[in-house]
RNA sequence: GGGCGUUUAGCUCAGUGGUAGAGCGUUUCGUUGACAUCGAAAAGGCCAUAGGUUCGAUCCCUAUAACGCCCACCA
């Protein structure tokens, strides 16, 4: 036999065995399964899943690999079971990312992309991608991901793109579509417009300013009377020169007999009135709110409500505009303090508070948002969302675990029009002409499970998307609950009639020992391609799933891909030890296996009760295995394996084994083994497959596709 | 401001209506031909706090606290 090194050097073996893989076409599954007798096609039930495309900027982290590792779990134990199995890879172009990427390589040498202008910022765009854009997809191969490679997808692809415009060409026809002009979150670094959801808030220290507003009878006179003047508060004090108004709740007995006066404004010395409105809160501030239309979408409300006018103070780039007269040209931060230091030379400043509040700023650069009137295109989204929450809600599509449909079910319950143009050039141009935005990059990825398959191409007897869609289960993270999962359902529902999943796993956040999430940029990330180079894709794997229970968020713990580590080792010396036992008892298995004959080892007919013991033992541990995979319970099922094939068969078993040696003995010990390698192979896929090797090494067929 | 989740051995986590388990760590013993990336054994927990339901709760209910996450137009 060939010598099994004491170490179980998982070097030795990654590499090659993926290449073995790759080049059989076992991934494919136009090449399997194939009728074990005739080796002919045959036909099974299916089992497709799309990955969660990821960024062409990104690299493989811990999330990634997690997610993966899941997703490869449940493809490679499908296809073991004999389903015709499709795990469709690709990436996403990833709009504003990667415009973002661009852009700073641009800045580096000093350029911008107006300065390249469109066309050749994009070509610069398609280089970089060309470049970098596969290196996430090498990654996962890395760690061993059986994703049919021949079917990778881009949502750039010209054939994607022709499902997008289809797309919007639908909801156009259909009337879903509109342009307004609204408040939307602008940033002003993109120059783009971004949806709600694209904003991301975090807490800061700002200053709440009380700004006496002049009323129009005390014009030119000096404050001195409490009567003369109503204060309003602001942490935007440039935003005042866009004023339309003073807004106070009409239930409010301070500011009662001051409704429908009017005020001087301030600096720009424009008259505005004095309102009732029922949304201003009569306990912040001083309960007088400051009405600016132009740039904060509750006072675009209050405007549509009282029909007032609309300055626009601050523009696209984050400067201040024309109307605001005394501070053209500035951003927005300069003219801030400009106003407050003339507001205070004119004695206008009551006092300014230290204020804790929530800034939104955009995901991709980090940039304060803007709130800016612009016209956008919106989607409609109530009927959408409806069909979408009612088949959450009917049992159609299940959450695992479940209460993460809470937060699908609340996000649509309240929801408003879907903003989908961006100001951006990497995308998809809306199919309209004249017109240069694109849309939003969610907007492609919410088609992704059909356009993938090969929407809106009609479907043909044998297509993909009639063979593989709609797809059994889609793997992902949290946070793109609503971003994705929730606008691949409503598009699936509208565009094929069809939801595109049953099953949506949401998997674990992988936190740092402290419990905070990983950051690429403070450093605290653990990069899983380190672990792989040190440890092995298999004991990364291992690790990863080991603490991933029901969910829970993970504290990364390294000691775990260390148990994983010697878990291996203890698999591989087993191996070396049942094949010495086969050896010596002459067992058949080893014998030369005839030309083309099928390699099976089929279950002892025991008479031995230790045998029989471990072989009942054995099937319990398959049953329940199966279980907890069909029910997404990764976590709980390696820790069986572990603990049935660590102290049942090796500890227990195999070392009372050694006082009853026999041919029976030896041959349940070989039928245990590679039972439960079987089962272990789609969590480990690479020790398996080498295991494997070594015991069946006259047959050309890899574990890969054996039968359970 | 809402909503959700977590709180069990030194650490990270399982688990069950009847007085608790794993991995790692610690201690002791073991160099017998699968494995020292090992084996055998041991120590270590009033299962966050306070009430309630129950014959009985770590597990069910209520409240509290701490931590984490998501959502939300309080200027």
């Amino acid at each position: 036999m060939d010598e099994l090194n004491k170490p179980y050097n998982p070097k030795d073996h990654e590499d090659k065995l993926y290449k073995e893989w790759e080049e059989a076409g076992y991934f494919n599954p136009d090449n399997f399964p194939v009728s074990q007798d005739t080796g002919s096609k045959i036909q099974v039930p299916r089992f497709c899943m799309v990955i969660p495309p990821p960024n062409i900027t990104g690299s493989l982290h811990m999330g990634h690999a997690l997610n993966s590792t899941i997703q490869d779990i449940l493809v490679r134990y499908h296809r073991m079971k004999g389903f015709k199995t499709l795990w469709l890879p690709g990436t996403d172009h990833a709009g504003i990312a990667t415009q973002y990427v661009v852009e700073k390589e641009l800045k580096k040498e000093g350029k911008t992309r107006f300065d390249l202008g469109r066309e050749e910022f994009l070509k610069r765009v398609w280089e970089w991608r060309d470049k970098y854009g596969h290196i996430i997809l090498d990654q996962f191969k890395k760690l061993g991901a059986s994703c049919d490679w021949s079917r990778t997808r881009f949502t750039l692809d010209p054939e994607y793109t022709k499902a997008v415009e289809t797309a919007f060409l639908h909801y156009h026809k259909k009337g879903l579509i509109y342009q307004a002009n609204r408040v939307v979150n602008w940033c002003s670094r993109c120059a783009t417009s971004l949806s709600d959801l694209e904003a991301e808030y975090k807490e800061e220290e700002a200053e709440l300013i009380f700004i006496k507003y002049p009323l129009d009878s005390a014009r030119g006179k000096p404050l001195t009377d409490a009567s003369d003047y109503i204060i309003v508060a602001t942490t935007r004090p440039e935003t005042m020169l866009g004023d339309a108004a003073v807004a106070v709740n009409p239930k409010d007995e301070r500011y009662k007999n001051l409704i429908g006066k009017k005020i001087n404004l301030p600096i720009q010395n424009r008259e505005i009135p004095i309102i009732a409105d029922d949304s201003v809160d009569m306990e912040f501030g001083t309960g007088a709110v400051k009405v600016t239309p132009a740039h904060d979408v509750a006072d675009f409300e209050i405007h549509e409500r009282h029909n007032l006018p609309i300055y626009q103070v601050i523009d696209e780039k984050g400067r201040m505009t024309e109307e605001a007269k005394f501070c053209v040209g500035l951003k927005t931060k300069e003219c801030r303090e400009k106003v407050v230091e003339e507001l205070d030379k004119l004695g206008l400043i009551e006092k300014r508070e230290k204020f804790i509040h929530n800034i939104a700023k955009c995901y991709r650069c980090d940039t304060v948002i803007e709130p800016l009137i612009s016209k956008q295109w919106f989607l409609k989204m109530k009927d959408l969302a409806a069909k979408a929450k009612a088949e959450v809600e009917n049992g159609n599509i299940k959450f695992h675990p479940e209460n993460f449909a809470k937060t699908y079910l609340d996000w649509l319950g309240n929801i408003r029009d879907w903003s989908i143009s961006r100001q951006l050039w990497w995308g998809h141009k809306i199919p309209l002409d004249g017109v240069d935005d694109v849309l939003d990059t969610w907007f492609s990825s919410a088609l992704w499970p059909f356009a993938t398959l090969g929407w809106p191409r009609a479907e043909s007897r044998g297509s993909d998307l009639e063979t593989f869609y709609p797809t059994q289960v889609l793997s992902t993270a949290r946070d793109i609950i609503n971003l994705w999962v929730s606008r691949m359902i409503f598009s699936g529902l509208e565009f094929t009639g069809k939801k595109p999943f049953s099953d949506v796993i949401i998997h674990a956040t992988v936190l740092n020992k402290e419990g905070k999430r990983m950051s690429k940029s403070l450093g605290t990330g653990i990069d899983p391609l380190k672990l792989i180079e040190e440890f092995g894709a298999d004991a990364t794997r291992f690790a990863l799933i080991w603490q991933a229970m029901g969910g829970q968020d993970i504290k990364w713990q390294q000691e775990a891909v260390m148990a994983g580590k010697k878990f291996l080792n203890k698999m591989w010396n087993a191996t070396r030890f049942v094949m010495k036992q086969n050896e010596n008892y002459k067992s058949p298995y080893f014998a030369e296996a005839p030309q083309g004959k099928q390699f099976t080892i089929s279950k002892p007919d025991a008479k031995e009760k230790i045998n029989q013991d471990i072989l009942e033992k054995f099937e319990e541990t398959k049953k329940t295995t199966e279980e907890l995979i069909k029910t997404y319970e990764f976590g709980p099922a390696l820790h069986l394996l572990y603990e049935f094939f660590w102290h049942d068969f090796c500890d227990n078993y195999l070392e009372e084994s050694k006082k009853m040696e026999s041919a029976e003995t030896s041959e349940t010990l070989l039928y245990v083994l590679t039972g439960t390698i079987k089962l272990l192979h789609p969590f480990i896929p690479f020790i398996t497959e080498a295991i494997w090797g070594k015991i069946n090494k006259e047959n050309k067929k890899h574990l890969i596709v054996e039968s359970w």
